[in-house]
DNA sequence: TGCATTTAATATGTTAACATATTATATTTG
DNA sequence: CAAATATAATATGTTAACATATTAAATGCA
């Protein structure tokens, strides 16, 4: 379908993966906000309980700007949502124990209860909406793998 | 690395779709609204624009509900989103020309002229960002589109 | 060692994304 | 036709994502 019009250099919308990308992770997450519902949890709440929990297994100090870096949410809002944790009783913070800046990060028992909880529903989604990909979503990941990359030349966790 | 905890079935965040898909969106999100600060329009603003003057090339009459139903923006956000664009004069709202609930949408000349700049810069930007897919760009859409249709068809509350 | 630079966390303010509920109008159907 | 139902838009309120700026402490280096 051929138009007068040049702003455009995709014929089809569907051909921008950017455009693509940003609905696809709409969708995704307007989902996932629905069924973390029942642990009374948001996405990012889930998130980033996860990741404590997660480098936990690895790490000896989870910090803030540790938990940012992995989960790639921005300090800020890092700060806000661990605050809101705290308050609902599922985490806590203390001072680190060289950096005083800095702040350690844990989840409480009803978190880890909470949390395990959780992941089990969010992979059991993950398996859903990713369903139709079948065995095509290692290659789907490392296409995403790749792209996180590209911009990755700082120090990792 | 195996660890004593089983709350996890991925060794890897990095095997989770669901976590890189979202991760990747927010890399891009927040790179594209450092790329669309020159137009000074936010992803949100740039996609309804680029829309009604997408649309507007294919349908005769754009409302508030097809914008949203082609973006994958909910109603309201489209409403509030629609108003800025209004107060900033880059789009008139009218009343509908049989459906008087509803409100046909338009770029002003000089919205037009925004988008037109902004749809370069986001192209290019896209270009860029996913340049590392390289050929296999198409195949990462086929995939995203797969990942859209899924709903499209199933089962509606 | 002392001073400049980084860094960890957060206060404040903006826009987005969404839920829920409401208003007004359109459509369906009994 | 009238009543029930569905739809388009929006008021109100919550959380997220981010920018900018600040505070205080750690680190770099001259």
């Amino acid at each position: 379908m051929k138009t007068a019009d040049n702003t455009f250099s995709f014929d089809k919308a569907e051909d921008s993966p950017g455009f693509l990308l940003w609905q696809v992770t709409l969708l995704w997450q307007r989902e996932l906000k629905k069924a973390l519902e029942k642990h009374d949890l948001t996405h990012a709440q889930y998130v980033l309980m996860a990741s404590i929990h997660w480098l936990a297994l690895h790490h000896e100090q989870v910090t803030q700007i540790v938990l940012s870096a992995h989960t790639k949410i921005d300090p800020m809002t890092t700060s806000t949502v661990l605050r809101t944790l705290q308050a609902k009783g599922f985490l806590f913070r203390q001072e680190h124990a060289t950096d005083t800046r800095a702040k350690t990060v844990g989840l409480t028992e009803s978190g880890k209860k909470v949390i395990k909880q959780a992941v089990r529903t969010v992979e059991k989604f993950d398996a859903t909406f990713f369903g139709p990909l079948g065995e095509k979503t290692h290659d789907f990941n490392k296409k995403l793998l790749l792209l996180l990359k590209q911009k990755e030349n700082g120090p990792e966790e």
